[in-house]
DNA sequence: ATTATATTTTGGCATATGTCAACGGTAATT
DNA sequence: AATTACCGTTGACATATGCCAAAATATAAT
C-alpha cells in the first residue's frame, strides 16, 4: 500500500513545496485523473518519461493529491446492512463485503470504518476515539488529510502497559493523518483506588478533559469479547481476576469502557470504580456512536453491546452481520 | 463518459439468487480499489470472467459508486491557468496561489516566474531580458546555477538615472545567478533624438547585439499600468509630458519596451524614436515571450498587452488571472 | 412453443500500465 | 578535489487493462 517514504519535499535543492505551481505531481495527476489523459500523453506535456509520469502519479496517491475512494454509503444500502440497522434499531449499518478465504478482516473492517468516518467528517468536529486493534487499524487507514479544525480526544485514560494500539497511539496516529489536534488524556487508563480516581478526577486539567469530551459529534470505538484468549489481560489493562468479576457476574463483552452481559445490561464491578474513562451518560449523548468490530466470536459481544444501545453506527463484515442479524431475528 | 444506460439502480430487483447477498458491483469495487486485487483475482472471487469484472467496474465509475477525486483547493489554480490559457490564445500560464497573507505579491511572483524560468531554461539559450521591478525579483529568486552557456541579454538601452531596476542589474543579476554570460547593450535607453537613435543603430556594436537579439530564444518582461504613480516617470525614463502623449492617444499600458491601448494596438509617438529597444517584429518572433506580472491595478494593462500579442506565456497571481479571465469572457 | 429482441457474458487482441535495474546529477563528507 | 550516498529519471520488459464482436442467456411478443 504505502509505497515509499512521505517524501516531503521531493527534489532536494529548494524550500518550494506545493504551494507553487508547476508542482509536477499536481499537474501529472490533473491530466490523468480530469483530463483523462493516457501516461505517454502526460508524459510529453510535462517533458518526461512515461515512467516517471507513473511514478508521479504513484506519489500523487500516496499522498492524498488524489483520492480514489468507494462511497461506504453504498455499503449500508445493501439489503443485509438495512435488515440489520432496522432489527438493531441504529442510524446506519455499513457491511464489509465478503471477500474469499485469507483475508484478515479485523485490517479490512479498520479500512472500511477509516472510509466511512472520512465522508463523515466535518468542520470543526470533536471526536472521541477510545483504543483497540481495530481503531489503531482504523487509523492506519486513514488518507492523510488537512483537516485543521479537527480534535482528536481520547475518552480513556493512558495505559501503563505498552501496547501499540494503546489510547494514546489510537488518537496520536489518527491527529496525524489527518493534520488535526490530538488530545491526549494525560492520567493512567486504571488507577489503585477509588480514591485516587476521585482526586483525579477532580484535577481542573482533568475536568477540562472530561468537559471537552462532552463536545464530541462522534465516538470511535471497538467491542471485545471475553471468552477465551482477550487483550483485556493480554495487553495488561486488567488482571485475569478482575475480569473473572465480570464473567462471574454475567458479562459477555466490553466496549467503549464499559463491561455489559448478554441482555445490554451494564456489568459494574469495584474496577469500574478505578477505571479512569468518560462517564457512560456522557457517552450516550454522543449523536454519533461509531462501533468497529467482526469476526464470528465476537457475536454475543456485538449483540450486548447493541442492546446496550452502546452504538448507533455499526462497521462490520458481511459474515458477522449475518449472524448477528440471525441472533436478532430469533429473538 | 456516460457508457450507457443508467442501469437502473443496480440493486434494482431484490430477488438475489441468494447466493450473492451482496451488490456485485459494490463487492468489485471494493476488491479492486480498496483491496487493490487485480481484475482477474476479482474475477476469481465472484466467478465471472475478467471481462465482466471490467464492466462492473465501469459501471462503478459511472454510477459513482468509486469517485477518483483531486483535492480541489489544488486544482482551482489549475483550472484557472488552463482557462485563461485558452482564452487569452497563449501558450503557457502560471499562477501564484492566492496566499491569505499580505504577503507582497510582486516578490511571490518573482519568486514562481523565477522557478518558471528555471524549469524552461535549456542548453544554449539566449535569453532577452527587459527591466522592472518584476524582473528584478525574478533574479534575486534564481536559484544559483551554472549554466554556463546561456546569454542573457538586454533588450533596452541602458537607463541614465541610476534605480536599482535597471535594465543592466536586471540582465547581471541573472547573468551572476546562473553563471551565465551577460551581454549589456552599450547605450542610452533613450536619446535626445531621432538621429542620434539612428546614428548608434548604425554603429557596428549596436548593429551585432540587435543581431544577437534575434536570436533569442525567450523573452523575460513585466507590465506596467500607466494610471496613477509609475514607475516610468519616477525612475526618471521618461517625462510625465511625453508619458500624457502616449495617455492621450489611448494607451494604457507598457512592456517590452511599447505602449499599447486596450484594444492591442501599438500607440506610437515620436519617443518610440528614441527609445533603443529591441524592434517589436523581432520581438513577436521570439518562441517563448513571458510576461510576469500582478496586482488588480495592472488588468488593463495586461488585457492590451495581451490582446497586442506581446506575451505567450504569463506568470501572475491567482486574484489578477481570475479578473483577467472575467475581462476576456466579458468580451 | 417459436421467434424476435434485448441484455449479459466472454475470448482474444491492441493498448496502457506497472516494474525494475541501471544511469546521471546533486549534495554532503572526507 | 575526490568519494560516497542518495534520489529522481529513464528505457526495456512484464503484466494488466480496455475494448469489441460474437456467443450465451434472459425477456418479450406472437
Amino acid at each position: 500500500m504505502a509505497r515509499k517514504k512521505p517524501a516531503l519535499g521531493g527534489n532536494g535543492h529548494q524550500a518550494v513545496p506545493a504551494q507553487f505551481a508547476m508542482d509536477k505531481v499536481l499537474w501529472a495527476a490533473w491530466l490523468y485523473y480530469e483530463r483523462r489523459l493516457k501516461q505517454d500523453e502526460v508524459a510529453r506535456q510535462l517533458n518526461l518519461s512515461r515512467a516517471s509520469v507513473f511514478n508521479l502519479l504513484q506519489k500523487a496517491r500516496d499522498e492524498g493529491v488524489v483520492t480514489i475512494a468507494i462511497d461506504p454509503a453504498r455499503t449500508a444500502r445493501i439489503t443485509l446492512a438495512l435488515n440489520l440497522q432496522r432489527r438493531a434499531g441504529i442510524r446506519a449499518c455499513f457491511v464489509l463485503p465478503a471477500s474469499g478465504a485469507d483475508s484478515p478482516v479485523a485490517e479490512e473492517i479498520g479500512h472500511l470504518a477509516a472510509r466511512v468516518l472520512e465522508t463523515r467528517l466535518s468542520d470543526n468536529d470533536t471526536i472521541g476515539v477510545a483504543w483497540g486493534r481495530t481503531v489503531l487499524n482504523l487509523s492506519r487507514m486513514l488518507l492523510p488529510r488537512r483537516l485543521p479544525g479537527i480534535s482528536i480526544v481520547q475518552t480513556t485514560g493512558s495505559a501503563l502497559a505498552t501496547f501499540d494500539f494503546s489510547p494514546v497511539m489510537c488518537t496520536s496516529n489518527m491527529a496525524a493523518r489527518l493534520s488535526a489536534r490530538a488530545v491526549n488524556l494525560h492520567a493512567p487508563g486504571v488507577v489503585s483506588s477509588a480514591r485516587v480516581k476521585d482526586v483525579l478526577l477532580a484535577e481542573p486539567a482533568i475536568r477540562a478533559h472530561f468537559n471537552l469530551l462532552r463536545q464530541c459529534g462522534k465516538l470511535v470505538f471497538g467491542v471485545t469479547q471475553l471468552v477465551g484468549p482477550t487483550l483485556l489481560t493480554e495487553a495488561g489493562f486488567m488482571s485475569a481476576r478482575e475480569l473473572q468479576n465480570y464473567i462471574d457476574l454475567g458479562a459477555v463483552g466490553f466496549a467503549s469502557g464499559y463491561f455489559f452481559d448478554r441482555a445490554g445490561q451494564i456489568v459494574r464491578t469495584e474496577f469500574d470504580d478505578r477505571h479512569i474513562t468518560m462517564a457512560i451518560e456522557d457517552l450516550r449523548e454522543v449523536p454519533e456512536r461509531i462501533c468497529i468490530g467482526g469476526g464470528l466470536k465476537k457475536v454475543d459481544a456485538m449483540l450486548g453491546m447493541l442492546r446496550a444501545g452502546l452504538a448507533n453506527i455499526l462497521v462490520l463484515d458481511e459474515q458477522t452481520a449475518q449472524a448477528l442479524l440471525d441472533r436478532l431475528e430469533a429473538g
